[in-house]
DNA sequence: ATGTAC
């Protein structure tokens, strides 16, 4: 007789390193669904909407929405030259990322054109939630050759831009939702299409933003020395490879995002198949956003979590969201990392310490191009 | 995380 197997669940973290429950429930309805394969789940894991976010899940068949509606979101480091580093500064100098830049505007020359499915609506901003654009010098140097590889060493300014597709990937899945709910794509090869042009928007869009921040603060933009999305789909053995909250970690450098008052770890990762060929993003939250303000609300003023123990600021005229992105509001970021590297998923080249990180637009009147 | 509805 027929029976149905569920795929096999592997959690990637040690036992002292606390996740939520229902995240590794999701892991298990996830490898319920039909044709699964395998779930990776990686330190930073926490509850999603319908899937979890830190998985990297295997199947016979593409589910959108284990990528979700995201797509293309990752994270990138820029190296940017400055002359002069004072973070009050600089912080006042940060463009106004919600909008846009203007029609004219040189950091479009970063993107040549390219707008993949002629999608220009949200093109050069950063979003809300967990996205930011960080000005971070790195810290801690654990591989030297490695780092110098990249062109890194300890001091450098860098930026870090985690971002995605915005309004793209939203309208992509919710073509799908609408027809096919959670189901299974019937034409893949469809999706793939859309999706590979929401990655690429993705792309543009981490590109963009750091050629308009490169601008403001009087540098010239870079190529990113680090790019990774943690919101995909991939073939890969004949499999559909869907990483949700979860880098591709087959030999490449991922930056593994901390938290707005903590460094982030930029990582050499060399994850095999049973973790999805996959590592962590991010620390990973510890909090619902409604826990986050409530309790952050409690114990920490507006102006502690503008200026971070790091002495690094923060740029977000949006108080709730300041208190929902809390450092407070997710896990150590050296547990994950200390997880990543005990399994032998990745090993730490150097972290990013931040200096100023913008999440939303100040609020108030605000210094406008052209005028003091 | 998002655009949109409340």
């Amino acid at each position: 007789m027929s029976q149905h197997l569920s795929a096999t669940v592997t959690v990637f973290a040690s036992p002292s390193s606390w996740i939520e429950s229902a995240a590794v429930d999701q892991c298990h309805q996830v490898a319920a669904l039909d044709g699964m394969l395998h779930v990776a789940a990686m330190p930073d894991l926490h509850p999603g909407k319908g899937a979890p976010i830190g998985a990297a899940m295997t199947s016979a068949v593409l589910y959108p929405f284990l990528v979700g509606s995201d797509i293309g979101c990752g994270i990138a480091v820029f190296p940017i030259r400055l002359k002069r580093v004072v973070p009050e500064r600089l912080a006042a100098r940060f463009p106004d990322l919600d909008v846009p830049p203007e029609p004219g505007d040189p950091a479009w020359d970063a993107i040549g054109g390219d707008v993949p499915l002629g999608h220009l609506d949200g093109l050069g901003t950063v979003g809300r939630g967990n996205h930011f654009v960080e000005l971070a010098r790195v810290g801690t140097v654990f591989e030297p050759a490695h780092a110098g590889r990249l062109g890194l060493a300890a001091g450098d300014p860098v930026l870090v831009v985690h971002s995605g597709s915005r309004g793209l990937g939203e309208r992509i899945l919710r073509a799908h939702t609408e027809v096919h709910g959670a189901g299974p794509a019937p034409d893949p090869a469809a999706y793939l299409a859309r999706h590979d042009a929401a990655v690429r928007w993705g792309r543009l869009n981490r590109r963009l933003m750091a050629a308009r921040v490169a601008h403001a603060l009087g540098a010239e933009p870079t190529e990113p020395v680090v790019d990774e999305c943690h919101n995909l789909v991939e073939i890969r053995d004949g499999a559909y490879l869907h990483r949700k909250g979860a880098a591709p970690g087959d030999g490449r450098d991922v930056l593994v995002a901390g938290t707005r008052g903590t460094p982030s770890y930029l990582v050499a990762a060399h994850a095999g198949a049973d973790a999805g060929h996959s590592v962590a993003h991010g620390a990973g939250r510890k909090m619902s956003r409604a826990d986050a303000l409530r309790r952050g609300k409690a114990k920490h003023t507006v102006e502690e979590l503008r200026r971070t123990p790091v002495g690094s600021l923060v740029v977000c005229g949006d108080r709730q969201l300041l208190f929902e992105e809390a450092p407070t509001a997710y896990k150590r970021i050296e547990q994950v990392i200390g997880d990543l590297t005990a399994h032998g998923l990745a090993t730490p080249v150097a972290t990013t310490v931040p200096l100023v990180t913008y999440k939303t637009a100040d609020q108030g009147p605000r210094r406008r191009r052209g005028r003091p």
